[in-house]
DNA sequence: CGACGCATTGACAGGGCTCAATTTAAGTGG
DNA sequence: CCACTTAAATTGAGCCCTGTCAATGCGTCG
């Protein structure tokens, strides 16, 4: 809670500032309290009640969504400078989804009462928020699409691309996904198998398009993925 | 634009006035253009850019997606007291969705600008329409994994469910969709095709769970739809 | 009455899920 | 450092769901 915190740098990655003056970000960031996860931590479980929205400042998160029927779908990926739980600012809600750390992660959370304040404080930070909210209905309205239309093939092409738009760091071999994930996790991202995946990227591996060890991915040749993508 | 509207039901079908005092509901009403549209016109296209929000007075609308392939996804059904195009309130945005009359409509639209100032002087505004982003974020995230996780029949049956509640008219034979909807929309709204929708329809038919004809479709046994989708 | 759009039904094929058996790789502890 | 353990990945075989294509039926509206 003490750690010090690079305020100028928080406020340049994440667009939940935009348009606050930085002066103020000391101030809501001051409101908050610092959460410190190792990999595998859960933030919260889908169905608990809501009570805090966060800020990531390191690390990653997986947003997932359990199924009745035992199947689990990975919602999002959850990166530096994004928000998660905005849920939080409803009446009475719960948590949607479960959040789990993918890799060693610091975020910062704000009570239910805390964002409301800052909202009417700050007008700004609703309307952030409302864009922030926008742009994630429009990856899901996107992924939902792409889902109903399209087969396995593109859809491991689209999230892998996405993936790496999201979280991809510029190796000489290619671009790697700079976290740990598992070909059941890309499975659940994309609505596909475990089984399908491996054999998709066996193929694509035998072309020489990526390269993969456990838990791991790098994408040697992403226009052939975009060419896959785009075809038809 | 001088159509006289009746501000208190608006007022009370809407939750977009959630918290915000009538007398200030006539202000914000003012500051907006009515548009009264027939079947099948169209309010805005899909990458059109995005000039006005709207509210729903009368009427219903559907939102769909179109993929490069040709396919279309129904993304939802917007009636009366409702709100639509939120983009808008995003900097140079573009609809990402088309909006196309289901049945004599009539809506209330406000320009960016408007909309951003009524914002800031009604700050219960932003939150209210963040509000209404979420519980939309939710149901896309539901559609997501339903729509990863489970078969054509169980999507069908919640498709119908989820029309029922938001546009069902209780007549004495059963639950019946107020608005005329072919069996290639049902499968554009679930991912499906319209030969699946026709089977599975038949199938229901037969066992006495619904009655339709062209265009018009009446749950008369919704349990069994909804035991057949909690089952499993 | 004719014509068009919507709905129905059958036949068929294939994509991808399921299940099972191995192989590979990473981590762990003595 | 090596044997051991366990989780992840690979691969094959089989089958079922559901999409595709084609033909026909039906109802509604001009």
């Amino acid at each position: 809670m003490k750690t010090a915190l690079n305020i100028e740098k928080i406020f340049n990655q994440s667009n939940f500032f935009n348009g606050i003056s930085v002066s103020y970000v000391a101030d809501i960031l001051k409101a908050g309290t610092i959460r410190i996860l190792k990999t595998n931590d859960i933030l919260f479980h889908q169905g608990d009640p809501a009570t805090r929205i966060y800020l990531v400042l390191e690390g990653q998160l997986k947003l997932t969504k359990l199924h009745e029927a035992g199947k689990e779908a990975i919602i999002r990926y959850i990166c530096p400078g994004e928000l998660m739980a905005t849920v939080t600012v409803l009446k009475k809600g719960e948590y949607l989804v479960t959040a789990e750390v993918v890799s060693k992660t610091k975020v910062i959370g704000w009570g239910r009462q805390t964002i409301l304040d800052l909202m009417n404080r700050y007008p700004q930070i609703a309307i952030n928020m409302l864009c922030i909210v926008l742009e994630r209905i429009d990856d899901m309205q996107r992924r939902y699409l792409e889902l109903s239309a399209e087969h396995a093939e593109q859809r491991i092409a689209r999230s892998l691309l996405r993936i790496m738009q999201h979280a991809g760091q510029k190796l000489q071999d290619g671009i790697h996904v700079n976290f740990p994930i598992t070909l059941k996790e890309l499975a659940e991202y994309n609505g596909t198998t475990l089984y399908t995946v491996s054999r998709t990227l066996s193929a694509w591996r035998k072309k020489g398009w990526i390269k993969s060890r456990r838990n791991h991915i790098t994408i040697t040749d992403p226009h052939q993925l975009v060419l896959l993508v785009e075809s038809e």
